[in-house]
RNA sequence: GGGCGUGUGGCCUAGCCAGGAUAUGGCACUUGCCUCCUAAGCAAGUGGUCAAGGGUUCGAAUCCCUUCACGCCCGCCA
């Protein structure tokens, strides 16, 4: 259980007081708190809908609630107001609490208590063909994210990769490798970029010469069969290039705990158990020796509701391997989620359907995403029309190194390069965690260098001027008394700090990461608007302490929130 | 043909699940603020039929229905 935020005994303690009062007047209704436009209150009770039972006003009802209400405790004052009770919080209660427990948990503050609930995360799951591309990187963007707020919501959180070495761009692209010599120069000196090249040469091959279709299509079903010699080279081919790729999202703070190769449930049998069971279901039928489910009565709908699960020779398909693999991961985890593109999710409802068949009694939740485009399209690898992840990596690094180099002149290249990573890569990942999944995407170049406004560098300044503002302060006595922030900023950015914990618990149990770049956001300017009005270093004596109190708070806010979104908290900008 | 998702000022976006008090913030534009803890900032201003229509409700951006636009899917591919 999650300690109770001071905020959540106030809503307790006005939901007593509420059913109280309507039981008085002999309403029986249910009871909506809502919170009101900040200004109003901290808590309001609308009683319009009051109105029709009790035959009176919405505010002749509210005063008459108001006036059987008695502040006291977290509640310092109940007012009547257009048809609504409005409850203000005792600020002075929250802030003491707020102050104190930011202080003293640190890189701890927010955090929910450690669940013994586990989860496995699958996210990125590219086809290791070549370089990944900004089209995809909303996919390890948005995974690594969610692990991360998971994680500080107190989960046992695992993040796997799974990987595609059983296919036929997989063997394509060995082939080549082994076969061919390069008749290009790769974009990069790097293994991913020097391998699509030997994909797509040996995919001109295939057209031009037939005696190769034989050998790849030998190769293949060598492959299906678990010979070991063209598995092991396939998965050789595959985790060069996924070492590649690795090594492009290690840049930008992505890291992944296990990955799990498809061929795996090939060779150890568990895909040929699957289709063992699978024939004995009631929905299985066969057409000319392959085997599919037939799911109609499973809600699938469309022009084709069968679902194919092997071919004609007796083989599996990339579906019933998944199947192997989600029957593998409920094993070993409690829940199971995955951050798939818009297109998969027919293909996740057929395998939640056969996960039913299979008498599984669990299924993967699923965050979508939609694609990111460009201006003139789709993304695409075969059109050379793309964005790859190591270009926009770099010129966001290196915009942001220009941007330091104006407005720091005291700073040694080492410090400014560094700073410029840090910012450049944040507003990256930050430009691409801030929108809704399921929202679609054009990719524009200014956009995704945005360094000001709702971006990364907005809360990374923040944070930054807060550690400077610490750094230059001295000694000061740790234990602030919150009862002398009395200004609005000091309580807006009070009230900020204290909406963190459940902010996170939001953003874990819905799985939605963009909330919590949208209160970072929040928060950074809260913290602008108070230091920009409130004197830290020249205020006196205790109120000096109480600001740098409030200072450090913020950092610890700021830069946890910051964590949580792969974004490394700068000391300086 | 069917299914899923999206549609909020010139552009981007929060709110939608759990309906309420003047619809969130940014970009751009106009205008102020560096003898003051880093101006990647702060303050003020212009700009909105919340895609359209209907319904439910005292009250709808939010719920229901219809329509339109855009995206994605409906392989013995992965």
């Amino acid at each position: 259980m999650r300690e109770l935020g001071t905020f959540e005994q106030f809503r307790e303690q006005v939901a007593r007081e509420v059913g109280e009062a309507l039981k008085d007047i002999g309403a029986v209704a249910e009871m909506v708190l809502e919170k009101p436009p900040s200004g109003l209150a901290d808590l309001a009770l609308p009683c319009f809908h009051l109105a029709k039972k009790l035959r009176k006003a919405p505010d002749s009802i509210a005063k008459d609630l108001a006036g059987r209400m008695r502040p006291g405790g977290m509640i310092e004052r109940i007012e009547a107001r257009g048809g609504y009770v409005n409850f203000f919080l005792r600020f002075s209660e929250m802030a003491q609490t707020v102050l104190d427990d930011a202080l003293s948990k640190k890189e701890g503050y927010g955090a929910g208590a450690s669940k013994k609930t586990r989860i496995l995360l699958e996210h990125t799951s590219v086809n290791p063909t070549g370089p990944i591309h900004v089209g995809r990187a909303r996919n390890p963007i948005i995974g690594d994210t969610l692990a991360r707020i998971l994680r500080h919501a107190g989960y046992a959180v695992t993040t796997e990769f799974y990987v595609n070495d059983v296919g036929r761009q997989v063997v394509v692209m060995s082939w080549g490798v082994k076969h061919l010599k390069l008749d290009a120069e790769p974009e990069r000196d790097k293994d991913d970029y020097r391998y699509v090249l030997y994909y797509q040469q040996a995919n001109r091959m295939l057209e031009e010469k037939p005696d190769v279709v034989n050998e790849i299509d030998d190769m293949l079903y060598k492959l299906e069969h678990g010979d070991p010699g063209v598995v092991g080279l396939a998965k050789e081919t595959c985790e060069t290039v996924l070492r590649a790729i690795m090594e492009s999202l290690e840049r930008i703070n992505i890291s992944i705990d296990r990955f799990t190769f498809e061929s795996r449930f090939v060779q150890d049998g568990s895909v040929d158990r699957v289709i063992q069971k699978l024939k004995q279901s009631e929905h299985c039928r066969e057409e000319e020796g392959a085997y599919h489910l037939e799911l109609e009565s499973f809600g699938i709908s469309g022009r084709e509701t069968k679902w194919v699960f092997t071919r004609s020779d007796g083989t599996s398909l990339y579906t019933t391997r998944d199947l192997a693999y989600h029957m593998d991961k409920f094993a070993r985890t409690d829940i199971a989620i995955n951050v798939l593109g818009e297109d998969q999710k027919l293909g996740m409802q057929e395998l939640a359907a056969a996960l039913e068949i299979m008498g599984v009694g669990k299924k993967p939740e699923v965050v979508y995403y939609a694609f990111v485009s460009l201006p003139e399209g789709r993304m695409s690898t075969r059109k050379g029309r793309v964005v790859n992840l190591d270009d926009l990596v770099e010129e966001a690094v290196e915009l942001a190194y220009e941007e330091v180099k104006k407005r720091r002149t005291d700073l040694s290249e080492e410090r400014m390069r560094d700073i410029a990573r840090i910012v450049g890569i944040g507003a990256l990942r930050f430009n691409i965690a801030r929108i809704q999944p399921e929202k679609q995407i054009v990719f524009k170049w200014e956009d995704a260098l945005n360094f000001e406004g709702s971006s990364a560098p907005f809360v990374q300044y923040a944070h930054a001027r807060a550690c400077s503002i610490l750094a230059k302060a001295g000694e000061w006595n740790r234990s602030a008394d919150a009862k002398l922030l009395t200004s609005d900023s000091e309580k807006a950015l009070l009230k900020m700090i204290a909406a963190f914990g459940s902010v996170i618990q939001e953003c874990a149990e819905g799985r939605k990461p963009h909330i919590l770049a949208v209160y970072s956001q929040d928060l950074a300017a809260e913290f602008n608007q108070f230091y920009r009005y409130m004197p830290v270093l020249k205020a006196e004596g205790a109120t000096r302490d109480a600001r740098l109190g409030l200072v450090e708070a913020s950092m610890w806010t700021l830069r946890n929130a910051l964590t949580c979104l792969g974004l490394e908290a700068p000391q300086e900008m």
